[in-house]
DNA sequence: CCCTTTGTTGGTCGATCGACCAACAAAGCC
DNA sequence: GGCTTTGTTGGTCGATCGACCAACAAAGGG
């Protein structure tokens, strides 16, 4: 349990925040080892000795992102009075997050690899999982509220919503004009 | 005018349509010089002396594509009777586009290049100016028909609702699965 | 104080990237 | 039938990709 050997340099969480920051601004493909190595202070053949590969660092980032970006959309979800106002505070807390001023506009789950190589099949396939669990977070969380018959079809809805408000923030959308299509998406939950 | 020189083996056209096949499947980035080359039957060099660059091949790629993929929702936005069936009618050539059983799940203007290394910002910016002229479509339909103070809104939200679609259909979401989505996204109109 | 353990440094690996060139081939023009 | 024009072939360019290794450095254990 001792610290044996020679002590790390580099503390791994700030590095991971480092990481983070370049593969948010690049995507997956689109940051190299180089860049990364750079942003992080080390040399890659440091990254591999902890982090595996870059697919590993990737992954441990997206648990780093989930953990942070993720929670308040989560927690909006989660804490709602009801099923409308947890919808409705879920679709504004992803607003809030895609247009934070201090990060890229846009949700990394969602366009971080929504194509690519064909070897990084992987890697689009574990993002791929994360946005089918951000689906089933929203159906469970209406299940006991809506009917049964048109459950899958509002939460896959509204997961569409939240995954057209990311390509929206990346072209530029201000906040208000996400509020605009929120309340767009909130007039159908009337309607339903 | 009249043909000198040593006549072109390949025809540029169909050249074209395997180069759609290749980027449609992969990407911009994840799109290779060779994999083009292979899939179009010559070599690289044929390419730049024809098409200018990967960069200039994938502008004319888009064009094509936006001439074949992108007319049927953009015909049915244009030709529905009233501006509640032209949008619906817009939303399900869309669906039926980006699930065709013979092309991939997703829209090129959407998913082909949302992010990625630094030094291809023009082609992201080329395919959000697409993206923009999308809105615009949908919004000068829409002109006349829904009151001013809501029409940037409305415009808004449908062009969110088309770009979620894309995402929804990559993750492997049906036919049937994206009309219940379409049916919710309705909903919103009758209630605005 | 040496030995083991762990981490970093600097370099290198084969492969591939986008881009392009010189040499050759095939047509029309005069 | 040369000559010009155009396109293709085969090869190569420097740069970079992800991955990894041998040598060295710094700690604790005995």
């Amino acid at each position: 349990m001792a610290t044996r050997g020679r002590p790390r340099t580099f503390d791994p969480d700030i590095a991971l925040r480092q990481a983070l920051d370049v593969f948010w601004e690049r995507g997956y493909e689109g940051t190299s080892l180089s860049d990364l190595a750079e942003a992080m202070g080390i040399r890659s053949a440091s990254i591999y000795a902890y982090f595996g590969s870059k697919e590993g660092l990737f992954r441990q980032v997206m648990s780093l992102y989930g953990a942070t970006a993720g929670e308040p959309p989560r927690r909006a979800l989660r804490d709602g009075a009801t099923a409308r106002e947890a919808i409705h505070a879920m679709l504004r807390a992803t607003a809030d997050q895609i247009t934070h001023p201090e990060h890229p506009h846009y949700c990394m789950l969602i366009l971080a690899a929504p194509t690519g190589a064909v070897e990084n099949h992987a890697v689009r396939q574990f993002l791929a999982d994360g946005r089918h669990g951000m689906y089933e977070e929203i159906r469970e969380r209406l299940a006991d509220d809506v009917p049964p018959a048109r459950l899958d079809a509002i939460a896959r809805y509204y997961t569409t919503v939240v995954q057209g408000l990311s390509v929206q923030a990346r072209d530029g959308a201000t906040r208000a004009e996400l509020e605009t299509v929120i309340t767009c998406a909130m007039a159908a939950w009337d309607a339903l």
